[in-house]
DNA sequence: CGGTCAACGTTGGCCTGGCCAACAAGTCGG
DNA sequence: CCGACTTGTTGGCCAGGCCAACGTTGACCG
């Protein structure tokens, strides 16, 4: 075993270092959010709604990766602060339909700019050309998993 | 307000692109280290000792960004699995000095190779020149946080 | 020397995020 | 009409990250 003298540059891993900051920049953007009273479901569905349009709870879920009962809560949330609608889908019994409302909107619009903030502070010793690069590059991983 | 017509790429906004592949790659590497009973906070504490030696827990909390109290759990866990060792420090009766042992030493070997495998699978579609830049770039980003 | 303050390990608890199981109501294909 | 599936909802679980408190010990200063 050569684990004898120099000590190991782990933290040189990339796996590490995509651990150390992917929590850091989860950190920062739930910090953000959270310092305007929202949360990161809240963000991700009133961008679905707003992105895609009005759509059932369930398909909710299968837009931003949440779970059912957890769109159920945040929904409700969002509801009661009357960002987002709910109402009973006549064709279907079963479904609600959820739109996103004029306050709403607005409210996304300033999440949005908040959570630019953090990205901003986040990404602050990049220069133009390497934030696009890893903007690219993150884009490629996304898409390639599904 | 030009909020009129087309739908906003909202997903393309890179805080929203972080966050996505923030949670991702926390899940794979989650998973992966799940996969053979571990944790993240074993995985970092055996980096940790492996890297820059025994220390006192508080120490090690410092190093890896973990608090006091969960320092205590997850040495209590390695301990039980013999990875690490724990003794008074007879310089200072507040201190535990521990330690990684042999044992520990494969078992972190094991873990790297998990974890490596988990980040070659989020990776695979980048090219190794992309990767290096990726690497690179997050680097930038965490020295600059501290 | 005594007293004060800081650090240590430990326990216990809180909140969040992500997930899963179960259920009743509703839909749909055969 | 019957079985399989979907939807909304409730309730719960586990992990991660954090904070407060406490008793013990050490360092420092008068």
């Amino acid at each position: 075993m050569e684990t004898s003298g120099a000590p190991r540059r782990l933290r040189g891993t990339t796996s590490w270092l995509l651990g150390q900051a992917t929590t850091h920049a989860a950190r920062l953007v739930s910090e953000a959010l959270g310092a305007v009273g929202a949360r990161r479901y809240h963000y991700s569905l009133l961008a679905a709604l707003d992105e895609f349009g009005p759509a059932s709870q369930a398909e909710l879920g299968r837009r931003g990766g949440l779970d059912r009962s957890d769109v159920v809560a945040t929904v409700n949330e969002l509801a009661e602060k009357g960002a987002v609608e709910r109402r009973p889908d006549p064709d279907d019994k079963r479904r609600n339909i959820v739109s996103i409302t004029p306050s709403g909107v607005a409210h996304l619009r300033h999440l949005d700019r908040v959570v630019g903030q953090a990205q901003e502070t986040l990404l602050a010793p990049l220069s133009a050309a390497e934030r696009e690069e890893l903007v690219r590059v993150l884009n490629v991983v996304l898409e390639h998993q599904g």
